[in-house]
DNA sequence: GCACCAGTTGCCTAGTAGGCAAAATTGCTC
DNA sequence: GAGCAATTTTGCCTACTAGGCAACTGGTGC
């Protein structure tokens, strides 16, 4: 997948950048730093920042990215008959035991606060939805009608951010009762209610 | 709704300059004008602009944003028995008709060619969506499970995109052989193919 | 008519986007 | 490991943008 260390460097330095940036957004709120304030704690220049982002917000919503590789591994090690709709439900139930979830669920949290950031997210969101829909239209596309795998990604990607969403709705209502480990919880069945609608039809 | 001619004169005023970025984006791409040209064509000032949007993508975008109401009036139509599925299935497909969907397609067209305009244009179809499902929710919330309705939206919203994205890439593989004809014929069916999906489950 | 309030505008400044070219870094080949 | 080519990082520069503030304008309700 990479061609060598050049890739890799490169990758490096988008994170180290999207990081600082999401750092300094927890800390100070994203109003409370500007573009030098994460070049200078990531250690590069604000130029190259520029070559990476087109703007603060981007790089911050960037951090959301995740997982997609991790999601194909998992994908492989599925019978391969077992129905798209059930891998995907096993894939994401294992994968929203991650972290990955946690800074998912801190930059919804984050776009309440600054709707500025809300199209970067959408658009992160998007992108993820993209890979993961070519990582299986690139091992089993041939096994289904045309436009079936897209069809189920979009379904899918709606369906469990709309959940998404209203959990964290109710997460943030109850404010600070410990919502975290109460919400964690809850995401599982929420995603088991999702796929049934899924599944068997809305 | 309205309040008077305040608040009409408000909308007008956004509704214009938009108007004027999207015109703008068509004639010369997306960059090939400032906010200055949106400004002059529209007859305000650059600082009420700002007062609006925070940049002419986010303008442009913006004319996305159309058809809620009218999907309402036509939800109010129908008979209140019919199940939600299919009520949603029957509105989309009088909305596909319109001149609604001309624009989208070219917002979706146009976000190909510049991709700095995708983040706003996910905003704006998110913001619709949560437009239609308050709509539903404010009308008939109580005759549904908790948090049928906005999987339901979501899982719509999902879907439909995603379909008319892959539309769109065949659309603009065959470029300009009469697509927009074809097209048009095909966004039904494409439809109905999402909606039997979402009605009988992957 | 009068007081009020939302919308519009100009002014202003810190912040941003992105072209260009020089410098540094790495990958590849011998 | 030494040199060449490709890519990345950077500084410099300039047009452009975001958004606070204060003044002004015009609907709105009494």
């Amino acid at each position: 997948m990479e061609r060598g260390l050049r890739e890799l460097k490169r990758e490096a330095t988008g994170e180290a950048l999207a990081h600082a940036a999401f750092e300094l957004a927890r800390e100070r709120g994203l109003d409370g730093f500007v573009i030098d304030d994460v070049v200078q704690r990531a250690g590069y220049s604000r130029r190259t920042f520029a070559n990476y982002f087109s703007c603060k917000e981007e790089a911050v919503a960037s951090v959301g990215f995740a997982g997609v590789e991790d999601a194909g591994a998992l994908l492989a090690d599925l019978p391969p008959d077992l129905p798209l709709v059930d891998a995907l439900h096993t894939v994401m139930r294992q994968q929203f035991a991650t972290d990955t979830l946690v800074t998912m669920r801190e930059l919804l949290a984050m776009v309440r606060r600054y709707p500025t950031l809300e199209p970067y997210l959408l658009s992160v969101q998007n992108r993820m939805r993209h890979a993961a829909q070519d990582l299986v239209l690139s091992v089993a596309g041939d096994r289904y009608p045309g436009i079936y795998v897209p069809l189920l990604f979009g379904a899918v990607y709606g369906a469990v951010t709309a959940a998404l969403e209203g959990l964290l709705d109710v997460q943030l209502a109850d404010d600070d009762g410990d919502a975290a480990g109460r919400g964690a919880m809850e995401y599982g069945s929420f995603l088991d209610v999702t796929f049934e609608y899924l599944r068997n039809g809305f």
